[in-house]
DNA sequence: AAGTGGTCTAGACCACGCC
DNA sequence: GCGTGGTCTAGACCACTTT
């Protein structure tokens, strides 16, 4: 009998935790398979599938479909008041940060599109859909716009880096202002896919909106996270 | 027969779904009994409640415990940057804030807190929990921790309202800088409970350090969000 | 081919909210 | 006291990854 704090499945959380949290299990190490954590605690499947959910949720352990249960790394620090840029705070904090462009494609200004970028329905758009990692786990998809009037034939440059000072550096468009939102959300569908986790688990959206010094849309970026894989820190001074 | 896109769980989640977007089902109303959402399909509870879990963690709508599943109200936009203090820009968003005293402590400061204060382990410090919630709902708990030579009987003032007002005008202490941390996390034990929801679910984690223009730590304060009353927007003026 | 997690069924009992 | 969600069992089949 496994004899918990009443509840079977709180049980066989706090037993996982333990192995993980005593360093028997390493970030990145796989867990044993469900149905050899069942072994000789006559408990059934489903239950200790909730364990391992409620670690999930708690950011512990994550799993890759179909192939296991792995040991959560440690999060990124975030902070949206600077961009420097994905790549070179990843490395800062002695991660590998990597980055794929999964599409670039010149769109019309959609409906929703226009009255964020001022321009009208139909007008030339670039969107760059990326999906970057750390240590070689996607933790984020993100899709960005930018106008094409104001950075013709963006696409002919290398994406794979800090798209921030490409602007800046092949058209000399400098961010003067940053809007970002950030909401806790579902990863469904096309996200969830892309970042290889089940459909529905929690994830962080964050939308970012840069304009330079005009006011003019440079950039519109839509970011979902892994839940797990991010910490957000800002630093204000009050004026 | 449901027949959705090959899985009854998402089958099932797009029909409530889609009552709820078409407005049957309206922010802060009861869901049927997951009995009686069973009726005619022949679908087992736990696929139902499958989609119910799927319909949470995209905050569509959230449960009190044992007493039913609700459609979720839209979100609270809160900016770290700013700190008019959540009554006020709760108030500004045209809802009903709400705030509860859990307790209030002196304590002596931990080796945990040492560090940030900056004093000795053992120093009177005072710590007071609150509960904050949003059209009678709670939305989260916090745990404020004030250094009590800065701001002596300071549990004697009301402290219902804006804490960092309190210290403003009782003390003349003044907030001249801020450090927000957020990072999503389980909601557990009691956070859980304090919030009346299940252990386990997601939730997100704010700390935020106030300073003074010495350098000194004013308000040391960790808040746990449920994580659909939530949105984040932060907006920055480059230099 | 074997093993894994993902989905699903059809029951059961319990603790607790609500009336 | 009835109905609710919360937990749990013991199976089953499938899609997919891994070897």
């Amino acid at each position: 009998m496994t004899q918990p704090d009443s509840l079977h499945y709180l049980g066989v959380r706090d037993a996982i935790a333990t192995r993980i949290a005593g360093g028997e299990l390493k970030p990145g190490e796989r867990l044993p398979s469900e149905r050899q954590l069942q072994v000789g605690g006559g408990v059934a499947r489903g239950t200790i599938r909730e364990a391992l959910f409620q670690l999930e949720a708690e950011g512990i352990i994550y799993r890759k479909d179909r192939s296991g249960w792995y040991v959560s790394p440690p999060p990124v620090v975030y902070d949206p008041t600077r961009w420097e840029g994905f790549m070179s705070y990843v490395e800062a904090q002695g991660r590998r940060p990597e980055t794929e462009t999964l599409s670039k494609t010149e769109i019309a200004c959609t409906p929703a599109l226009a009255p964020i970028f001022g321009r009208p329905v139909g007008a030339p758009m670039y969107r760059i859909r990326r999906r970057r990692s750390v240590d070689g786990r996607a933790v984020l998809v993100e899709t960005i716009v930018v106008d094409a009037a104001l950075a013709p034939d963006l696409l002919s440059h290398p994406l794979d880096g800090s798209l921030t000072s490409v602007l800046k550096s092949a058209y000399n468009i400098a961010v003067a202002r940053n809007r970002v939102d950030m909401q806790p959300c579902a990863l469904t569908r096309g996200e969830a896919e892309a970042l290889q986790v089940k459909s529905g688990l929690p994830g962080l959206n964050v939308v970012r909106t840069s304009y330079d010094a005009q006011g003019r849309v440079v950039e519109f970026d839509r970011e979902y996270w892994r839940h797990d894989a991010l910490k957000i820190s800002v630093d204000i001074r009050v004026r």
